[in-house]
DNA sequence: TGACATTAGTACTAATACAAACTAAAATAG
DNA sequence: CTATTTTAGTTTGTATTAGTACTAATGTCA
């Protein structure tokens, strides 16, 4: 122990076995989720989006952001495409000129009641195999982990 | 229980606390991870990269994407990147022309034998935050969730 | 040996991702 | 009230990402 890091020995730090298992659990579960929506010719932010809209009235840009954690410049890329497939609708808040409403249109709603309780299915089909006790303790560890950054 | 998911009781699914702490406890990470390689002029990729070329004679493209789970069409262009930066090498292989071997340069080899141990220890000062029993119970649970995937 | 599949890397496209600069609108300090 | 700051969203530039198609080289099998 206190043993100095060095390019010899660095790779040998244990803690990186948490961080491989870390990276490649997220990627996993990652790239399982974003083949459930491309099912639904969805890319897995614009699900997110979407998701965060339904059962609301509308949501601003931040307020879609905190949700998602996308970052307001890649947001109005994805806005845009959701626009374009005319999911989402943009409109204007006159009480507060500075912030733009997104809200779900028709086809967005139609789109969010189908795919989202049948993308939350297809996810619970791989997390219920996972024991209560183990979903608890994993929820807890991760957010101790999430707490040190 | 067997409740039947509908879109209005669907986010209320106990096991999507699971997902919210793995997205979030990944992108806490990496986002911190990516700070430290950024202070060294690096995007995460191309440390990525440069580590898994560190203390070898060169690997292929394959293995460098088998190392960082980096896929061969993203690859080229990360190589592409660090070549033009002078830090890695493309070297022809004789034996099987089909593959390319990627090679640090010495200007590679010493901004690895610099920044590798810098960055391990940037990590290392934040998991260490976590006790002994809390990384072994966190990475047997990130490699339970894994396994459903 | 010759048709056929496999492997390795590149080229191309669409969509993110993130930071920094920019514009308009609103809030606030003095 | 006005100069300054803050906030919201867009734009721009560089890099990553996944997927697909493509070429060259190798392996396989009859």
């Amino acid at each position: 122990m206190g043993t100095k890091i060095t390019y010899k020995n660095a790779a040998n730090q244990d803690f990186l076995a948490v961080v491989r298992a870390l990276v490649r659990a997220y990627q996993d579960f990652a790239a399982y989720d974003a083949a459930g929506h491309r099912a639904a010719g969805l890319t897995s932010p614009q699900a997110d989006v979407l998701f965060a809209l339904g059962n609301t009235r509308g949501l601003t840009f931040r307020e879609i952001g905190e949700k998602t954690l996308i970052t307001k410049g890649t947001l109005t890329g994805v806005i845009d495409r959701l626009e374009y497939k005319r999911l989402v609708q943009r409109v204007p808040n006159l009480t507060d000129k500075r912030c733009t409403l997104v809200r779900l249109t028709g086809k967005g709603t139609q789109a969010f009641q189908e795919h989202f309780p049948r993308h939350i299915a297809y996810l619970k089909t791989r997390f219920d195999q996972l024991s209560p006790s183990d979903k608890r303790t994993a929820m807890r560890l991760l957010q101790k982990i999430r707490a040190v950054f």
